[in-house]
DNA sequence: GATGAATGAGCATTCATTCAT
DNA sequence: CATGAATGAATGCTCATTCAT
């Protein structure tokens, strides 16, 4: 199950509010909607979680925690480049496919969240999966491995193409999941990046 | 200048709902914000567009001609497939530095404006920009010098990585303008699908 | 009548607060309430006063000025200090006593608007009405004719006594209406202010 | 100490009330305040008081005994006329000097606690300190040395400035404390209400 | 066409109170 | 006695939309 929530009824309001969020929207979905479909009531949402923004703030971390953990730590295993670039494409493909909301969630709830009160207890938990990545580039391209790009480019070069598709799949516009593209998908991103392939 | 509408006061409210959506979002913008920034009154922002929604969709129209009647224009001009691939991406990359208001708002919007009740008519109007290039890629795939992809993938093989650098940088995440890299991002679209190199 | 606003609308609002003010507290009543009374709608009360808070302010405003205008214009003709000091517990005592919802109403208002985000255009208009009176003290005082207190107990010694009874009477504690002890009330102010009597 | 309780919890919930009410106004303050201020958990509050109206009843009660008391203590112990007028005003001007925040409370009290459920409790109690001093108004004035009034006058003559200077103290319209002008104002007090001075 | 007062359903949030542990 | 999660009615306020002038 994708929510990590020790407490019952906080992981109840939350899974209740990533249906609604990512049937209706953030802004469209009511704290009534979340109480319907969680069966907590209205005080007991906000004595857990403060306000909506409260909601979606919690929610996007339990959202991003299993992702970011998964992608680094096999990360850590890897012996290569190629391996690692390709570890990054199918640790991303693999769990939108297999966590379709969570992903549409992560997607609306980035503009919404990043302006409420929250911002700052999301922005250091944030700071972008791939400043972790950086040092790996970083080596990497001293090796000759990989070819020289702006720093900023790196992350959309390399995952660029596979966000592009998910979200096009996550938004019905393409109907075969993400993870049968897998290698297609992390094969293109090595060849972007790689000095010789 | 971005806008083209010849009534003055149309002219107006859009242009104030464009600040007014790019800056709060488009569900937190309310008619009273685009009154105050237009100086139109509400009743004639109403008389206008019938509704918020309409304000919305009349935005998203004006935005999107522009962008891709001159994509369109120059592609058919092109010769390559290189140079095909190239301008996709060039065009894309300078619209997106010269406009970065309405691409904001052409993000946000889709998921907004595709639900109310003027989805038809932009459906119509939209239809993906993509499906407008299929013949151009079957046609240089047939040829040999694009490698063969599922076709659902070339969308976000081409410009994917543009796509993802453009929307980080709108987001304020990197500072270097999508067009000072157009070249890198261009020639990397073209690397991805080429056969040879 | 004693709220003057020449809106008619927000004047029937006035009117409806200084009703249920007046009879549950202003803290107790309820937008409702002042909607129901006053036959407005929520919004047009928002339209108009912005918040129930800018409704107490404007009420406070309309109350006080009516009252006030009116003693001081008395005052200004006043030929002795007898005159003067009487003066003000006749215009006190007989705008209570034809007032008495809108003296209950500043009587509590004080605090309740006093702390809100009208403060200051109010500490302005209010300004104590005795900071008016201060010349006419001290010309009295330098005459001899008033006795030597601290100046900040005139006020006290020349309406506390007033005000007390017509806090009793506004309250229920007494019957009789305050104007019946004009003459007693006004006697007993100026014995305690004057040199010889 | 001003709140005489024998069980410590009681005492700081009543203590920490104290606080609350006289900061932020009875109605303002909320059970969660109370908590927060005094450490006791929502259920104790409850447990000892049934209610917040339990609270401020218990909070009026214990503010008006201590005060009452020593009032009526005093006042038994006159001699003269003169002497139980100004131990009126010592007792009531020293009272409020010592504990702002009591009779801060006590002023806003009145209104919300003789509404509640406990009413009959406190006018049983309370009978408004005035009604005990009547026999000896009603004494002195037969003897010929107190002016004769309309009943219902003395309590605002003999105590109206005092009230109102107390008043103005409370509101952090003056600075000067009351005590200050204990004297000024018993003598005041005493040549309002007396033949001859 | 333009204006802005009026409408009222809908929403986020608060808070006194209860009760199982 | 103490605790704090749970409850849900009540409230202030918002905002898209209408319409008379």
């Amino acid at each position: 199950m994708a929510i990590a929530e020790k407490n019952q009824r906080k992981r109840e309001i939350l899974e209740a509010a990533l249906i609604c969020f990512s049937e209706s929207g953030i802004e469209s979905t009511t704290i009534d909607m979340i109480r319907a479909q969680s069966g907590a009531s209205v005080g007991s949402i906000y004595h857990h979680f403060g306000s909506k923004e409260g909601v979606a703030a919690a929610l996007y971390i339990a959202a991003l925690e299993g992702h970011a953990e998964q992608q680094f730590a096999l990360l850590a295993q890897t012996q290569s480049a190629e391996e690692a670039i390709k570890i990054l494409v199918y640790t991303y493909v693999d769990w939108v496919t297999a966590n379709p909301q969570l992903a549409r969630y992560l997607q609306q709830a980035r503009g919404y969240v990043l302006n409420g009160p929250h911002a700052d207890m999301l922005k250091t938990r944030n700071s972008e999966r791939f400043e972790l990545l950086l040092p790996y580039i970083k080596r990497y391209r001293d090796d000759g491995v990989l070819s020289v790009f702006p720093k900023e480019l790196y992350p959309a070069l390399i995952l660029g193409a596979t966000k592009d598709y998910c979200r096009n799949w996550l938004a019905g516009r393409v109907k075969t999941a993400p993870s049968e593209h897998r290698e297609v998908l992390a094969t293109a991103a090595w060849r972007t990046v790689a000095t010789v392939v």
